[in-house]
DNA sequence: TAAAAATGAATGAACGTTCATTTTTTGAAA
DNA sequence: TTTCAAAAAATGAACGTTCATTCATTTTTA
């Protein structure tokens, strides 16, 4: 029962973040679109920046879910790869408003007291295969900042060109070509 | 003399992004970095938007100044290529304000009523330089939009990740390594 | 001295948060 | 099962603060 009601105004800022965008989220707006009255918010969150730490936090841990669960520690390192790919992209095209909170959340004024360390923990379950992949030189002998920014980057590129109708990411060029793409920016060529 | 101001008080902006981030800005900071009174901005744009919209402005015409000289029509496409990685990625670590103006003035409020068209043009001088290196079949056949995901993705999450400390682009990892990466993803490989 | 530029206190709107009040839930007694 | 009072949950008007913007006044320029 009370969790349904934190359930409610932590969807109310997600919907929020598409309709009117991060920054003119209000706490009458949130309690609005959750249902419930303006002090109704403070019963379950010590203020906004809690709610917004908490909506992170959620956004973090659902991801990696997704996204880790696709690692199996036998298969050749390229098909990890792949799935890990596909699982991330998939995982923000189908949840558009993930993608524009984390993406905001990233500059909000909220962050730049403690949570900044967390800030690149997304990028945890990529940082795992690299490693791994670099082992089996199977991936470029380079430091890991480079090789995620190879994969991470064109993904986040893509998709904000896509929300943004700048491009349309079909299912075929994606699968077909830009893992592949990606794939020998960061494969090792013997 | 009119111009003086003017620029005291766009670059007040840029200053401000990076001491308090771009969300803590309010007039009367800008007016105090500018040396002026809060009513003097008023003198010089229509408001606080109309400020932030001629700064971005500002920026993209001096990046696309910066970026675009480098390509020389006769030159070898991955010369050009190389050559617009460099200048780009030297502007941003340059200007480390720009860049953090930049990524945050994206999904400012602003941007969503009129600039939204904008917002890519910073892409230009690459776009320019995947049509040719296409027709050479130097680079790969793809989209537009996959190909520059491919150039500006990396560099931009690069960027973020070194701005933060979480890594240090040096140089020579920059030059030997990155530039390299990035052209095998985008290179037509025959 | 007249015109132009600059000032900064005043204004009103918007926001996050609080808290006195109301509504709902609970569970023991009848 | 019904009753009812105490506890818990929810409410939303009110508060204090912050901010962009205005404009009567002062300062600078021509």
């Amino acid at each position: 029962m009370v969790q349904d009601k934190k359930q409610a105004i932590l969807k109310g800022v997600l919907k929020l973040v598409n309709r009117v965008g991060f920054y003119h989220i209000s706490m009458k707006m949130v309690a609005a679109e959750a249902g419930v009255a303006a002090g109704t918010i403070y019963l379950y969150f010590k203020g906004k920046e809690e709610l917004i730490n908490e909506l992170y936090t959620m956004i973090v841990s659902e991801f990696n879910e997704s996204v880790l669960d696709a690692y199996d520690q036998d298969s050749p390192i390229k098909e990890v790869y792949r799935a890990m790919m596909s699982r991330a992209v998939l995982f923000y095209l189908n949840n558009k408003d993930y993608f524009s909170f984390i993406e905001q959340y990233t500059y909000a004024p909220f962050l730049f007291k403690e949570n900044q360390e967390q800030n690149f923990m997304l990028l945890l379950p990529l940082y795992k295969m690299m490693r791994a992949g670099k082992k089996q030189k199977m991936i470029k002998n380079l430091p890991d900042a480079v090789l995620l920014s190879m994969v991470h980057g064109p993904m986040n590129t893509m998709l904000k060109m896509h929300f943004a109708r700048k491009t349309d990411l079909t299912k075929a060029t994606v699968q077909n070509k830009f893992y592949n793409a990606c794939w020998e920016a960061i494969a090792a060529h013997n």
